[in-house]
RNA sequence: GGGCCCGUGGCUUAGUCCGGAUAUAGCACCGGCCUUCUAAGUCGGUGGUCGGGGGUUCAAAUCCCCCCGGGUCCGCCA
């Protein structure tokens, strides 16, 4: 709907600078807090025509002429600034066409392009801890966000099922007696916290003794020649640990359209082609055994390692082959990825394009969370696990909500507590840029105030509690007139701009800001317009608006992977 | 040492790509609002050299250069 406005003011103002005898390509059109769009194009006309820039802003001002059905009622002129104002027609509009399209509202035109976004993709080595908790967060709002914007969306989870990580601990369930070993921190039934004992135990033995070190060696050796047991026992290890991590996604309810195999790459002996393609080229050189590339022409000081001596492929190498394998299925590829990926990603985008690959694929890189104490780390142990922040948000927001509503049956609370604690953990995630650093505090992650999902999940709880006490009927939307329900139908009818927007600049946290301004507005509208005690036709009015902000406000907590409850 | 990212009130943060009108919110602190649709709410107040220094511009948190602090990476880990 901002968009239908913006662009009238657009052709009205650029009718409007050349009948006074202007030429400007850029209108210098954005937000404001004295108009709903502003212009500051006399600026910069003033500089290339020699005039007072409020001399220019009046001329053009007195030109503007605002066609017929346009959305924009007035513009004015303050100083050097032109600024424009919706009418009652573009308020109207919003709430007729949220009252229509429901669920659908905020949803783009289909778009042609499809997407594979690779998301998550952690070491099948343990549980998932707060860390890494905040890749596959961002990637699941970033395709939930790119669905609403009307992309077909593959969400991928790449398995490293071929590491030395995986022969540790292969070599730890051979020799390690479970005895020895602290219990899981979970007793049941979560096999991750159950491998990454052998992880860290295998780890820390490997340490003190090399002698370990040259078994695992041997495993690895083992594996890489294609001995079928030996593949077999690590696919084992892996799914088991895989299985653990999918029931903690479950919980803030992340699934994945395909798994995706790192082995099954080599395996099917594309990673060898394209060693045999790359070796050709001229970047390739043998150093010590290993194969590498010099990538210094294209700006990258550091050779690309592709081989061991031993000529085991690396890592980044067998990336390349998912990669080409993803352009081949997908127009567009997004990754979420650490920030410490940077220069292999780098890397690893020149090597497709020494391949012929023109595209590049889209990289939402994130940083670390860290504990007060330092980086988080499965292998040494010092993290905070997914599951446990998970108990300890149901926790916090049942205790919150028996103290609210201490009168609701046992089941509903803890439903209702389990709404709030998931919805708290995925909000605090993703309403910060993915490059800010997090410091994890649990004072913090916990808190159900105003920058939380708990708010903006109560904004909808109160407009589901007055539609339940009053049925919807035919209204007239011309009677919504207060301040505050103009305020809140504004803020409504930028969810598809929002939409656009984060899905253009794959930045979620517009998405979670845009969820608390609106249910700030919502709040607002709340306290101080009644509806339920409102008269004949204008109840009818507001209880419509009560519904398109219940619309937008459960839209925008879908977007986010957030349940919307009715009470709470 | 080099590359990339971050640095905004006591703490957390928006805005930076695309320069414009009093820099956005939250927490904390101080003071109002529940006989009225769920107060997980709402209204007001205190608090900011936008890391520092130069430069460009009519105009800089935003663009350019230098420096400082933190993060991250820097050939056979993933």
């Amino acid at each position: 709907m901002f968009l239908e406005f913006k662009n009238g003011v657009k052709s009205l103002l650029r009718g409007a600078v050349e009948a006074a005898g202007y030429e400007a390509e850029d209108l210098c059109l954005g937000m404001s807090a004295y108009a709903d769009i502003a212009s500051s194009v006399a600026f910069k006309l003033s500089s290339r025509y020699g005039e007072q820039p409020q001399i220019i802003a009046t001329k053009i001002f007195k030109k503007i002429q605002i066609p017929k059905g346009s959305y924009v009622n007035k513009a004015d002129v303050v100083g050097p600034y032109i600024n424009f104002y919706v009418n009652r027609g573009f308020l109207e509009d919003t709430i007729k066409k949220i009252s229509t399209e429901g669920e659908n509202y905020g949803s783009l035109p289909k778009k042609d392009e499809r997407i594979i976004l690779e998301h998550t993709s952690v070491n099948p080595t343990g549980p998932l801890h707060v860390g890494r908790g905040r890749n596959p967060i961002i990637g699941d709002t970033l395709a939930r966000i790119l669905r609403r914007a009307g992309y077909e969306v593959d969400t991928q989870f790449y398995v490293n099922d071929m590491g030395r990580q995986i022969a540790t601990i292969v070599w730890g369930y051979d020799k390690i007696d479970p005895n020895t070993l602290p219990k899981p921190a979970r007793e049941l039934g979560k096999p991750d916290h159950d491998v990454v004992r052998y992880y860290r135990r295998a780890n820390e033995l490997i340490s003190e003794d090399p002698k370990v070190d040259i078994e695992v060696n041997g495993i690895l050796a083992k594996y890489e020649s294609g001995d079928p047991e030996t593949i077999q026992i690590f696919k084992k290890v892996v799914e088991n640990c895989m299985l653990g991590q999918r029931q903690t996604l479950e919980r803030i309810d992340i699934y994945y359209d395909r798994f995706v195999w790192e082995s099954q790459f080599v395996r099917d002996g594309s990673v060898g082609k394209i060693l045999e393609k790359l070796k050709k080229t001229r970047y390739a050189s043998l150093r010590e055994g290993a194969l590498t590339l010099d990538l210094r022409e294209f700006g990258l000081e550091k050779d690309f390692v592709l081989t061991r001596s031993d000529g085991i492929t690396l890592y980044t190498t067998r990336d390349i082959a998912y990669h080409l394998w993803k352009f081949d299925h997908a127009d567009v590829v997004i990754n979420v990825l650490g920030e410490d990926q940077k220069l292999a990603m780098s890397q690893l985008q020149t090597a497709l394009k020494i391949l012929g690959i023109e595209k590049e694929p889209k990289i939402v890189f994130y940083s670390f969370v860290s504990l007060p104490e330092g980086r988080m780390s499965t292998r040494d142990g010092i993290v905070v696990d997914l599951d446990d922040l998970l108990d300890e948000a149901f926790d916090r927001a049942y205790i919150e909500v028996q103290k609210r509503r201490p009168d609701l049956p046992e089941n509903q609370k803890r439903k209702i507590a389990g709404i709030v604690g998931m919805g708290a953990v995925r909000f605090d995630t993703v309403k910060v840029a993915p490059e800010k650093m997090i410091t994890f505090r649990w004072e913090e992650a916990l808190d159900f105030e105003k920058q939380g999902a708990p708010f903006i999940q109560y904004a909808h709880a109160r407009a589901c509690s007055i539609l339940s006490k009053a049925s919807l009927e035919d209204f007239d939307p011309s009677l919504l007139k207060e301040p505050c329900e103009v305020e809140l139908i504004k803020k409504m009818a930028f969810f598809p701009g929002i939409v656009a927007s984060a899905a253009h600049d794959l930045k979620p946290n517009i998405v979670a800001i845009y969820a608390r301004e609106l249910a700030e507005k919502f709040n607002q509208f709340y306290l101080h317009i009644p509806v339920l005690k409102a008269e004949d036709d204008l109840r009818k009015a507001r209880l419509a608006l009560v519904e398109c902000a219940r619309i937008v406000l459960a839209n925008v907590l879908n977007l986010l992977g957030i349940i919307a409850p009715e009470s709470m």
